[in-house]
Formats: C-alpha cells, structure tokens, sequence
DNA sequence: TTTATATCTCAATATTCATTGAGATATTGA
DNA sequence: TCAATATCTCAATGAATATTGAGATATAAA
C-alpha cells in the first residue's frame, strides 16, 4: 500500500489528535496480538464512546486494523502504514538535503533492543 | 528542539490540511533559501490571506521559519523539525519491531544524491 | 510624498470535529 | 431463553478550523 499524498494527509489528520496518538503508541507498545478495545480506552483514559470513535477513525486512516475475538474486538498497529508513513515524511523532508536530514547512527534503532529514551 | 508528544501533535495538525501539506512539500524542493510568501501562495493555489494564515500554522507548529527580505516575507522549511517527526513516528513504530519496521536499504535515501520516485 | 507591491490582520460565515449519553448489536455463559 | 459483557451507532451539543473579503501595515520606487 503506497503512502501517497492523500493516504498520508489521512494518517497525519489522525494523528493530530491527543487520544488517537496515545492509542497509537499504546498499539505500537502492545505489538502484533494487539489489545481489546476496552483496553485501550482504559489506557487512554477515553469513555467507550469516544474509544470507539477514534479507533474506528485510526482504522479508516489505514493506520490500525481490527479483528473480532469472541466478545472482544481487538486493535493491533500497522506498523507497514506507520512505517509507510515516516519514510513519506523523510524523503519529503530530507529531498536534496540527506546530510542535514539523516539521524545520527547512535540515535537509529537497532534490531538487538537497546534502552531507548522514554517517549 | 527535542520532539515530544504535544510538539508532535502540533506537528500533525499542521500537515493534516492539504494546503499545508503542499506548502511544506514546495518548501522542501525549494531547499534553504526559501521561497515569498506570494510565490508559496500561487504554487498551491492559495489566496493571499489563506496562504498568510496557512503559512503562520505552520510556523506556529514549528515546521516553517520565516525571514523579511525587502517587500517578501521568506518562508524556509525547518528540516532538523521535519526530520524530528519522522524519527519520532519511526521510533513510535518501531518499539520492539525495527525488522517490520526498518525500510529496505534500497529505498534507503543516500548521501550521493541519487534518484527518487516522484511524490 | 504619493503610489504600487507584498503581506498580514480581522470579523463573519461555514464546515468539520470531539464529546456525551442513550440505546442497539453481538457474543457468551447460566 | 435470559442476563451479562463488550463494543458500536446515533443524535445533540459545543468547540475548533477553514475561507472569504475588506482593509491595515510595511517597504520600495517614482
């Protein structure tokens, strides 16, 4: 699924908003089994209403994806969309400028799970 | 300028609107010097007064600097921003999964100035 | 100093978005 | 089947955002 210019104006619009970024970050931590619904209103502080609001907008975004299990509807991350996302926004932003753009190499993630600062 | 959460959130907001979002791409391609605030404008099809307020969002937001050059206002892009959100969202994405999450070295952007794929 | 140029500011309007609570639907177990 | 659980849907309200046009401000040139 390529992230093209309306594909990535969807994910930043649900992205700028306070509980769905959480959630997000609550779906990255939990990893691909992903959580109940419940559980991450719970997480987010956010009433079910409102939960079910905005994971169903993280879901039309392309951003997370849903499967039911038993009573439970469960959220993972797309981490192919968010990743997706992220390399739009570097080459848009390091287009022409790779050396002022590039992270540092002691700052990239490595794949041996190193400590990382707290988000 | 460290990337929080709430830095991000601004940040998201201000890309989630389509003139914003073309705004910080032309931006991008016109590399450090900037381009007039009226030749932002004209580029994304934006009257005078909706380009001011779009391009103060996005200087607000932290993503755009601004200059006075004789008669213009200068607009930049801030790419150590543009590239504190992405490594912000990689990191988010990939916390404990950077095999999904790394992008394929060949899509890697490189120091060399090499080719890209249109946006 | 007057005029032209470039941009911003302001107020009015329209649109979009978030929150809330009530209740509908789906699933499971007694 | 009945009750409990988990989640969703809907309508109403309020809040935030975008657009427009008029006009203010700053700079430069005649």
């Amino acid at each position: 699924m390529t992230m093209d210019e309306p594909r990535a104006l969807d994910a930043f619009a649900a992205l700028s908003q306070e509980t769905r970024l959480k959630m997000v970050r609550v779906l990255v931590q939990a990893g691909t089994d992903g959580m109940a619904a419940g559980a991450i209103g719970d997480a987010v502080e956010a009433s079910s209403s409102s939960a079910s609001f905005h994971l169903a907008h993280l879901e039309r975004a392309g951003l997370v994806r849903s499967r039911r299990e038993s009573r439970s509807i469960i959220y993972s991350a797309d981490y192919a969309a968010l990743s997706g996302l992220a390399e739009f926004l570097m080459r848009d932003c390091c287009q022409g400028h790779p050396a002022i753009c590039t992270p540092a190499p002691q700052t990239r993630q490595t794949a041996t799970g190193s400590p990382r600062r707290d988000l």
